[in-house]
DNA sequence: GGAAAATCGTGGATCAGATCGATCGCAAGA
DNA sequence: TCTTGCGATCGATCTGATCCACGATTTTCC
């Protein structure tokens, strides 16, 4: 991992579908070498896959919401069941387990504050053993990047 | 944008590097009616792009950070200050403006604790007009979905 | 109901890019 | 000095994208 795969996963990161001439250009090296080392990352799982990069307002879905979930106990099993019951919802695009009271985040996409209301009641509130929710809702996103920093 | 289409999204987004072909097959249409729809969906910005997904943990970055921070003054010009102040943090992987307190949500990435504080320290506190903030850390991340729901 | 427009399917031709193997050069390390 | 690893270059081959033309079907709208 060298300052070379940084500039090939930086140049991916912007651009996914670039080929290996071109990217080959923009690290400095030849198509061949390059191409080598697209496929070690691959291989080596830095590179998890390759994504289209889809605008949530233009598919119907312009509202973001955080919630922070507690939950009544913090055992492994208690979170397992958690987590599988959350990877069911479609509306949850991450979930993280956090420090300090255990808490739960998770970053929850919608229709509009109706359409998460839905979510809210009929599908997450359902789910045994949450002590309680607090949702934020988000104005507007000022930044969504896409790059790691990779310097 | 109709149920093809949405095929299309949810297919481009799982692997954006699909064949034309494959991707015909799938979403049940010929290559060249499936290649129009995709230059279709490119043009009118409802796929913004393409991406390689990149592991964060593998290329040295494991930490995740949720930092709240709640503004002096609400204004307009604060807000447009404070975003161009963060553009330039290229840790700051996201940043939502939130209702409520007009509170600012960042999603910040860091090598370690070390790194973070480093961060906050001598990036974020430097910029003006910060009330205060409120760190959160996060153990683990349990779902980190890459597909927008497209049912 | 009927005409117009949009969309799809197929086939063929062309072109760009990926891939692979072989060979060579260079530099670091044993 | 010899080995090893990495890159550069070249040529051959294969795959996939793109574009065209044509006919058929579906949808839309009057």
């Amino acid at each position: 991992m060298d300052q070379i795969d940084r500039k090939i996963l930086a140049a991916l990161q912007d651009n996914g579908r670039m080929k290996i001439a071109d990217l080959a250009e923009a690290v400095g090296l030849s198509p061949t070498p390059c191409a080598r080392r697209v496929a070690n990352l691959e291989d080596r799982g830095v590179i998890s896959g390759y994504s289209a990069r889809v605008n949530q307002a233009e598919v119907g879905l312009p509202v973001t919401i955080f919630v922070a979930v507690e939950l009544e106990r913090q055992s492994t099993e208690a979170l397992q069941a958690f987590e599988a019951a959350v990877r069911r919802f479609d509306q949850v695009m991450e979930c993280y387990l956090m420090t300090g009271s255990r808490d739960i985040l998770l970053r929850v996409v919608a229709r509009d504050l109706t359409d998460f209301d839905q979510f809210l009641e009929h599908r997450l509130m359902r789910v045994p053993g949450i002590r309680n929710t607090r949702s934020s809702f988000t104005l507007r996103t000022m930044i969504d990047r896409n790059q790691l920093p990779l310097g």
